[in-house]
DNA sequence: GCTCACATGTAATAAGTTACATGATTTC
DNA sequence: GAAATCATGTAACTTATTACATGTGAGC
């Protein structure tokens, strides 16, 4: 249900084609905070195209391949309103990463080094994205979303700058059988 | 894949069943990062078996329900490692509060407020639960870990706090057709 | 000539959600 | 007497993932 949300949201801003719609979910602000592939996206479009909450037109520009331009009706703006207003489902947060963190006596200081780097070095990315994606953007409502993911992103770049070692160090303590059956 | 790895997890520092380890992501430290209901763990969980990664045994204790207590296997140890050192997915942040106040202006400055409100007290409520579990708890990984999230989450409750009063004015700007054809 | 960006989609599979089904004991 | 906690599981359904399949044009 959240790839369909999603698309919505999209196309209440203006149409668009399947292809711009899963860039916007790679690359975009939306990336961030929103998750969605081809393989969801062209399904849930000719799915809300059966039940009337977009149309779709076909552009055929020479050289390039056809592309389908997909329009959002006015039962799309209802369906994506009602999404709106209902209860939010939490945000979810999952993390390969803390669980690694909490068994790193498993798995020694050198890999949780290396993945820490690659933990830090993700978040900067995403930090420098939101950044950049603040100075091009215009909308009030993007730029306090930016916001807050940076100050939230800094916020754990900085506990891994300042905390690092400290974990290297626990990673480096022998897992004892104790620890293993406590 | 990830209860499957989340089960292994819990079996390896110790026994438990089906129930204590849902338990366990429901709100022990693995809550706050960790997705895992019963319809997903048990299932899991026989799956395992057939595996020979786990086995179990049946308590039975008079008038409680009988348990069944499964333990790790060292081929599930060895399973759980090599799931460690695969590289870990990228974590996961899914967040539809952020696209609600992406389109804030769409459902208005008091919707918008209410649920600003059940987020901070979300997150406040997960922050006093972390803070608790730090003091109880006496693992240095479990503390990191611990810290991180109270870090994290503190930092997005600092900025709703500072910044609601925006985003509700936002949401108080009329929607023009102008911008919802952008 | 190679790779990247544009562009659409399907099929098989994996995974998880939600509701259902059942039942005892403990605590208020 | 009611509600919460302990305890196990299934079944139907929804959803998403991954890989496959295909092809053009532009820039290096």
């Amino acid at each position: 249900m959240s790839t369909r949300k999603f698309c919505l949201a999209i196309l209440s801003s203006g149409d668009a084609t399947g292809y711009e719609i899963r860039k916007a979910a790679q690359e975009g602000q939306f990336s961030h905070f929103i998750e969605a592939s081809y393989g969801s996206i062209y399904p849930s479009l000719a799915k809300m195209e059966q039940e009337g909450l977009v149309t779709w037109r076909e552009e055929l520009s020479s050289g390039k391949p056809s592309r389908k331009i997909y329009s959002i009706t006015q039962l799309g703006r209802d369906a994506f309103l009602k999404e709106l207003f209902e209860t939010p489902v939490e945000d979810l947060f999952r993390s390969p990463f803390l669980l690694l963190a909490l068994y790193c006596r498993w798995v020694g200081p050198e890999f949780i080094s290396k993945e820490i780097d690659r933990r830090m070095e993700n978040l900067e990315l995403k930090i420098a994205d939101m950044k950049h994606e603040l100075e091009i953007n215009e909308d009030p409502a993007s730029a306090w979303t930016l916001e807050y993911g940076i100050t939230a992103y800094s916020a754990s770049l900085n506990y891994l700058k300042m905390n690092r070692s400290k974990l290297e160090r626990i990673a480096s303590e022998p897992v004892s059988h104790a620890q293993a059956a406590e």
